[in-house]
DNA sequence: CTATACTTTCAGTAATATCTGAAAGAACAG
DNA sequence: CTGTTCTTTCAGATATTACTGAAAGTATAG
């Protein structure tokens, strides 16, 4: 006898449409850099609500306890995800924040710090490679310099606009929740 | 002797600029779901400003013929870059958008209708699912299914605000260059 | 100390994604 | 039509990433 054959009916409707979110927030995590299994993982845990131990996630995902270690391992490691310890409990428990705000801005601020600073950083680099003290008088004539300083100006000012914007998502959801829902509907 | 050799220091100099953010762009890309070759060849495009052909590339970045036309062909499809055909020459030429802006805003449109669009979907559907109609009234007590659906909620609001915010980016860069820039700095 | 309950690690394997190169196709010139 | 030049396709090779399961590790109870 399966475990949905002793559920009743309102238990096998709510697992189904946890399943639901659960396999479509793991194809949303694939095409955004992160591996299907932890994406799928990190929606078990958002959607139940309730902490659950590594073998609750085993059985309700079909994956392999070492799978199961090491993805738990990399959400707590991003942050969004913390281990709870029970008094009298051997297992360790894990939970997601409830506040989905919350959880995003942490996931952008990793972000930012890993992938989008440096990128601004490179291009300041590059644009230092090919300015005038680098490059002397004989260059400024040339127009394949002038063409690529000026596209390296359009990235530039773009990143720098996106990571300051992307600062101000990050600084106004750990304020506090869904405040920031409101200011940027009346924003833009 | 290399091409390089034959070049002028300034040639040179521009050359490793060049690369530098060729290399950085293709790493970036691998992190939000681009492969590097593709992410490369849009770089390389962007940064030289001036259309290339196929051989260009091939030669630039030391990558195969086949592989080049694939690549090329889904920044295309993708919509971000474009061919040329140039009278007189049988090759065809391809180039990107100079505006970094429109470019983005035509990748975050795809993105957002191939992804964002059908998560929200989903979301929803899973309300559905367990909303009273579905349930019966057995199911308002159960604390599960209040949990669920709290959750469910709170996603829901996220991913509609942020689907809103993102239809708001897409149509004021279409609608003119770097004013979003101005526009964003002032909102936030 | 030993037994028990649980977690982590990691070598090997499986699955996926990416790339190449050669062959076929297309467009054009003469 | 033929020859030339360039492009596309795709089967197979290669490289990368993800996953498993068993062994080693850790913590606690008695």
């Amino acid at each position: 006898m399966s475990v949905i054959d002793a559920m009743p009916d309102v238990a096998i409707q709510l697992r189904a449409a946890q399943d639901a979110f659960i396999r479509r927030w793991g194809e949303m995590g694939q095409t955004w850099g992160i591996n299907r299994t932890m994406a799928e993982i990190h929606a078990l845990l958002y959607i139940t609500g309730e902490p659950l131990c590594a073998d609750a996630v085993i059985d309700r995902l079909n994956i392999s306890r070492g799978n199961t270690s090491m993805s738990l391992r990399g959400l707590c490691e991003y942050g969004i995800v913390r281990r709870i310890h029970r008094r009298g409990e051997r297992r360790e428990f894990f939970e997601t924040h409830s506040d989905v705000w919350e959880m995003f801005s942490l996931i952008a601020a990793e972000r930012k710090r890993r992938e989008m600073d440096p990128v601004l950083e490179a291009i300041q680099q590059c644009q230092r490679m090919l300015d005038a003290k680098a490059l002397g008088k004989s260059a400024a004539g040339r127009s394949d310099v002038r063409l690529t300083r000026e596209r390296l100006a359009g990235m530039e000012e773009f990143m720098s606009v996106t990571n300051r914007v992307c600062q101000q998502f990050i600084d106004n959801a750990r304020a506090g929740g869904s405040r920031l829902a409101r200011l940027l509907l009346k924003a833009l």
